[in-house]
RNA sequence: GGACACAUAGCUCAGUUGGUUAGAGCGUACGGUUCACAUCCGUAAGGUCACAGGUUCAAAUCCUGUUGUGUCCACCA
């Protein structure tokens, strides 16, 4: 009967896991039951709200293990909420990535087929990036759900829908009432051989070998300069030194109209603390329409702007001999011009570093440009007088969001305390185009497109980030949600969303970005955490890139391996904000775990008498030995260890315990005893201990939690099966240490009898090894001590047969080794009792020290005491070993 | 140039407000296994916690300095 019913139930579950056959129809179960949408949970009116909405991935390419990462924690946050019975929702959705998709296209079209988006035209050219895009975005969802991430389906979301579109709209609409949208002139980096804007992270920087010429603007002008691009000279309206420069402080505040290589120049002498008084003259030539850093300092002190380099790269009109040639031609001429004049004063070598193109390596040409601006500085009635910047700044200065780890706190408000306009339009076509039209002189800025003619649309698009920025309450109904300055439905269940859990390279590009908008359109917070994940990079360290080949496909991993053990290899052993190594051999050996979860379940089903154990609830303590007590002790600490872990984000150490407990405490110990000792008891605390780890493993392996779930016969659905409570375990008495003592003597007493034989020694030794540990741990238990002295006694004296004890045949044979082991061993020994003996000296020093006693906390001696207690009581057993040998 | 992080076993990393004889996984060596699992079990070797000072009864942990590695920001006339 019983061989029946094992070969029933072996042909049900494999020996091994195999996850491919079970995952996609898991998750499909999942997704049909409804129970991702948090409006599907029965759940009451009370239950706390938690939210999180996943950063959407761009539609340039497949999932990486980063994304991968980031679906493995939030889905193990997701996942525990719900079991805690919170109204819990993660809202998916990808993100068009304007300037990143447009590039992708761009480039491929042009190795296609040799053309450029100019070629195109507009409409084509957008067609041709949403012919790419689309199947993308829909590989990257279903790579989602490959995952196993528990995401709400029904409010799937894009960063270019209609709704996210709408939403866009609004917001520039609103912002530019408000005047926090304004237009400006603004230094941009141009490509001139892209005709594009370049945003400051699509800049690459090539170190060069230059020359850096020191000379007088004019025989009567008192500040000599230096610089390594004289051609942009024509353009200086004032030079700038350093406020406490004793050389220059006459000159502070004049202005000097001069002659510069035949052309008129104005120049103020200006004071700033930017300037550096070592580098070249100490004085710098402020050129503001050709450099960045210049025209910062004219828009501080309001300086005029004179632009003599055009958009295609050559000096513009009115220039004189200069007009219509290269910069690099200009500069000789001018170096020439000022050597005849005896003006040169120095020409040295130097390396610096040029800024370049990405893209085509072109030197970038930083022109004053007309562009779209969100002003951060501007002080709003909304936000009580502050600013963008300011409130945004004060909300992670307060603690209102907080950022983990720590020290990105400090990263985040550097950033934003040194921030500027934020420049928002772009000169590329995919993304969101500018609700701006003009006709003539006329400005409409409107949701809506103008129905009169003769109105055209600003061709520029927003920056990427300005659409991804609001994607907190975009995808939560705003702005239809938001009446009369009250949230509804959505919005105002879900938002604030609690956690924001991201990659720690876009904190400035995107957290800071939402934490503004938030601000803006709601006045509250987009999340009260932030969780930063680092980097995934191969085993040796690098980047995964594509380019390199070294990079893993999830995908790939998820086939080999399963995605349960996937998720496992990126959360175990990586902590927040560090970058971490990821190869096979990590995702290996949590598919072994995985497994090993497996058999556990395939062997607690194949001794349980039935499957009504895993219904009942309430553990009957009455009859328990020391060893089940320590077990549920074990259990007890791992439920409050599991739950702190995630309450503060230690995913590592949370899947960590859980291993500790599941293999090691459980199968290799537990399970291995209960071969031993099978009463009804056993069963009922198995199956106790088995149905809540599987909720525990739950946000961390799903499918096989899952699968297994099935097998025990529950009805409810694993996936809202409440989180589990530590038992009641409270007869409990304070224990005489004394008696600790003696007992740990006698095990260790027990395995060194003569009179029983290696086999016998052997099985009281992997029994006693952890009983003397469960004691160390477990002071307060006193009633149940005799059991735990019987099992020792029982195995020791030898009614059990061998064959119960299969995992302890390998550690047996070694003991049937004994003489020749023993001369090893009894080195070992003598080692050890020295190294013990030592320590005992240091800690009996340490307590008889009247400083230590006087100053360390009670809770400190009281720990240490019990320590030198159980190390003297370790001492003797060990002596008491080299004596019998 | 500015800021931040990291340096712990052969490798990858944990180490929670300072408090066991500093841990895990992988790897290595040795031994075992028909009866849940070789995706298994047992045992062992291996660390001056980068270096030098300081604070403390007590430092891998806090402070200062040095060296090495990495990341971000600014790219500078």
């Amino acid at each position: 009967m019983l061989t029946a019913v094992f070969l029933i139930f072996m042909s049900e579950l494999a020996p091994t896991y195999d996850a491919k056959k079970y995952e996609a129809a898991i998750y499909q179960r999942w997704v049909a039951s409804g129970l991702f949408n948090p409006d599907n949970l029965s759940l009451p009116p009370t239950a706390p709200n938690y939210t999180i909405v996943l950063p959407p991935p761009n539609i340039t390419d497949k999932l990486h293990l980063g994304h991968a990462a980031m679906l493995a924690i939030e889905d193990v946050l997701i996942r525990y909420h719900r079991a805690k019975g919170h109204r819990s929702l993660w809202l998916p959705g990808t993100d068009h990535a304007a300037i990143a998709t447009q590039n992708v296209v761009e480039k491929m079209l042009y190795k296609q087929e040799g053309k450029t988006r100019y070629d195109y035209g507009r409409t084509e050219f957008l067609r041709r990036v949403w012919q790419f895009a689309l199947p993308i975005q829909t590989t990257i969802l279903e790579q989602i759900k490959k995952m196993g991430a528990s995401l709400d389906w029904s409010r799937l979301a894009f960063t270019m829908d209609e709704p996210r579109q709408k939403a866009v709209r609004h917001m520039f609409v609103e912002m530019y009432n408000e005047g926090v949208i304004y237009r400006g002139e603004r230094v941009v980096n141009w490509c001139p051989r892209c005709q594009s804007t370049l945003a400051d992270d699509e800049v690459d920087y090539r170190e060069q070998a230059a020359k850096l010429y020191t000379f007088k603007y004019s025989p009567d002008f008192p500040i000599p300069i230096a610089t390594t691009r004289p051609e942009t000279k024509l353009g200086d309206t004032a030079v700038a030194v350093h406020p406490q420069d004793e050389r220059y402080q006459q000159y502070i505040g004049q202005t000097y109209s001069l002659n510069f290589c035949g052309q008129p120049l104005t120049l103020k002498i200006i004071a700033d603390r930017s300037v550096d008084r070592n580098f070249g003259t100490g004085a710098v030539g402020v050129t503001p329409a050709h450099s960045l850093s210049d025209w910062q300092l004219a828009e501080k002190y309001d300086l005029p702007m004179v632009k003599v380099i055009d958009t295609d790269g050559l000096l513009g009109h009115n220039l004189g001999q200069f007009s219509g040639l290269s910069t690099l031609a200009v500069r000789e001429l001018i170096v020439a011009e000022l050597k005849k004049q005896g003006l040169l004063i120095k020409e040295e070598a130097v390396t610096n570093n040029l800024s370049v193109c990405y893209r085509c390596g072109t030197p970038i040409e930083p022109l004053p440009s007309k562009q779209w601006f969100v002003s951060v500085d501007k002080p709003l009635d909304r936000l009580g007088g502050r600013s963008l910047k300011t409130a945004a700044y004060e909300v992670a200065e307060n603690g209102q969001i907080k950022f983990i780890p720590q020290r990105f706190t400090k990263r985040y408000l550097e950033w934003m305390d040194n921030l500027h306009d934020w420049c928002i339009s772009r000169q590329i076509w995919f993304g969101h185009q500018i609700p701006v039209w003009y006709r003539g002189d006329e400005v409409l800025v409107s949701e809506t497109a103008p129905t009169e003619s003769g109105w055209t649309q600003d061709p520029d698009t927003l920056d990427t980030w300005f659409s991804s920025g609001m994607w907190t309450f975009s995808t939560l109904g705003w702005p239809d949600n938001w009446q009369k300055g009250q949230k509804l439905g959505d919005l105002a269940r879900f938002h604030p969303t609690q956690v924001l859990e991201t990659g720690y390279d876009i904190l400035t590009l995107w957290v800071s970005r939402m934490i503004m908008m938030s601000l803006f359109a709601l006045g509250e917070v987009p999340f009260y955490e932030v969780y930063l994940h680092g980097l995934v990079l191969d085993e040796q360290g690098h980047k995964m890139s594509k380019s390199k080949g070294n990079g893993l496909d999830p995908v790939a991993m998820i086939e080999l391996y399963g995605a349960d053990a996937v998720r496992l290899s990126l959360l175990i052993g990586v902590t927040p904000g560090n970058d971490c190594r990821l190869g096979t051999s990590k995702i290996e050996s949590c598919r072994n775990l995985v497994n090993k979860l497996w058999n556990i379940g395939r062997y607690i089903l194949s001794i349980v008498p039935n499957k009504a154990v895993f219904v009942q609830n309430n553990l009957d303590l009455s009859q328990t030995t020391l060893a089940d007590r320590w077990i549920l002790r074990q259990f007890n600490n791992l439920i409050s260890a599991i739950s702190n872990y995630l309450e503060h984000y230690e995913f590592s150490l949370a899947s960590e315990a859980l291993r500790d407990f599941t293999w090691h405490d459980l199968a290799d110990w537990y399970l291995e005893i209960s071969k031993i000792e099978t009463s009804k008891e056993k069963f009922n605390i198995l199956a106790y201990l088995f149905k809540n780890l599987l909720i525990l493993w739950q946000p961390f392996m799903p499918f096989v939690a899952e699968v297994l779930w099935d097998e025990l016969a529950i009805e409810d659905n694993l996936l809202i099966a409440p989180w589990p409570q530590p038992e009641d375990m409270n007869r409990q008495e304070k224990l005489d240490f004394t008696l600790v003592q003696n007992l740990i003597v006698e095990i260790r007493n027990v395995r060194s009898l003569n009179h029983i034989s290696p086999t016998q020694k052997m099985k009281a030794t992997i029994i006693a090894g952890p009983l003397a540990e469960a004691l160390k741990q477990e002071t307060e238990i006193i009633k149940n001590l005799r059991t735990g002295l019987e099992a020792v006694t029982i195995v020791a004296s030898g009614s059990i047969p061998v064959s119960s004890l299969s995992g302890a045949v390998g550690p047996l044979s070694f003991y049937l080794e004994g003489q020749e082991m023993s001369a090893v061993n009894q080195e070992q020994l003598e080692h050890k009792i020295q190294e013990l003996s030592a320590a005992i000296n240091n800690l009996n020093r340490r307590l008889h020290d009247p400083e230590f006693l006087s100053k360390a906390p009670e809770h400190i001696i009281s720990k240490e005491k019990n320590k030198l207690i159980s190390w003297q009581a370790e001492l003797e057993a060990l002596r008491q070993q080299l004596n019998n040998q």
